[in-house]
DNA sequence: CACCATTTGTTGAACATTCATTCAATATGG
DNA sequence: CCATATTGAATGAATGTTCAACAAATGGTG
């Protein structure tokens, strides 16, 4: 049911098992290249921002996370809010790769098109609890904070016209009544709903009842389409 | 279109008009009551979550706030995390209380008290700035806070039940085929969604975009009855 | 009513802690 | 040997909490 409509890995990922995690104390000192370090850290503040929240992230439990000495981070990111930025920064890009992907495989059909951009918002990769986690600190401190503002929403105004383009193309060819962005906000804003349950962690919704509501969403709206 | 369903006011800001504003110097060093005192933080404190956010909310801004000086919390609340959780107590027995008083007004009639239930959620006095930039700050450190867990998502288990069952009674009256739960986590989700839309601040959401995008949903998913 | 004692509320400075940042010393790889 | 990366202790700023002193209300008593 939950197919994943792509295998995008994320590099930090990638570049964490070729340096030093944990267990490998014995590779502490050593040099990495900039980028990499760069990633490790950055992965480092997504995992404090799951498990501690924005206002107790700190300086020293990235650097203790990633198995580095305290000031490692300011050599790299110059200061806290610089690394905040560019973590925040980097979940962004992945975002917006992500459903740019799923957009592009599901070819031309606009109804297809749709299902794929809802079937990525639930993707693995992109939907679990440790980034989940980070998304809501960040959103917690957006209003006030003019620097996050712009890549704090992760669905930015682009992706939301490209929904409202899919919606009014549907409502051509199914011959339905709504404004295509009315429709449009209520189905993304319901996809931001679901993400906020699950980074919640309320018991009655996991990825998949999400994903079903979603699902039951498009029925309704488009019958003719995804009945 | 957007009728205030209940003319409830904020308890506290009666209780702010007769006791010490920034106006009012000379009040200074006057006692009140004990429970004037507490609304009147709690208020100070919203304040500061909505301007500062969760993390930059300082005991020594809400005292500013509350034209009272900087011991003065720690005598009425005993920490800073106790003042926290009242605040969100008090958010959260005032959204509580709201929709309860929304669903009575409403009558007998399901559809209506559907509708009424949606509406409750864009008044006036409970969806504004100043509060959703509150909840919002509190959402994004409840998850790594087993205490705010369970008081902050506003919208508990009972008032998912309530909605589970109205769209159960819906779907038989209109013969409808999806899941009562299924629909019904869609649409809580969607008001959430759009709150934190909101929230966020994002131009093209306003409150009156919202609720049209609300009963879009409401008339696509039960067109007999919202039709 | 006046007086004083007691309780209660309020203040602001002092204190202790936490934390981001700096930087001189050291290690590493080329 | 040079450029670069890394360390960890020192520093200073921010902030939650405590508390002794003070002020205002309360209530009892003559």
């Amino acid at each position: 049911m939950l197919e994943t409509v792509t295998p995008m890995k994320t590099e930090a990922s990638d570049a964490l098992s070729e340096t030093a995690q944990k267990g490998d104390a014995e590779k502490r000192g050593r040099k990495a290249s900039k980028e990499v370090r760069r990633l490790q850290l950055i992965e480092a503040t997504i995992d404090s921002l799951a498990k501690r929240g924005y206002a107790e992230t700190t300086m020293a439990d990235v650097a203790d996370g990633a198995g580095l000495s305290r000031g490692i981070v300011n050599f790299h990111f110059e200061s806290k809010e610089k690394l905040l930025i560019a973590t925040l920064q980097h979940m962004y890009d992945e975002y917006s790769a992500h459903w740019r992907t799923a957009l592009q495989k599901a070819g031309d059909d606009p109804a297809r098109q749709l299902q794929y951009l809802v079937w990525a918002d639930f993707d693995r990769s992109i939907c679990n609890k440790r980034k989940l986690a980070a998304w809501l600190a960040f959103w917690g401190e957006a209003k006030s904070r003019p620097t996050y503002q712009a890549l704090s929403s992760s669905r930015d105004a682009y992706y939301q016209q490209v929904f409202i383009d899919l919606c009014a193309t549907l409502k051509e060819s199914g011959g339905y009544s709504y404004e295509p962005q009315v429709i449009a906000l209520a189905l993304s804003a319901m996809l931001e709903g679901l993400w906020l349950r699950l980074m919640m962690g309320t018991e009655d919704t996991t990825r998949e009842t999400a994903l079903q509501a979603a699902n039951a969403f498009l029925a309704a709206a488009f019958p003719k389409h995804y009945g």
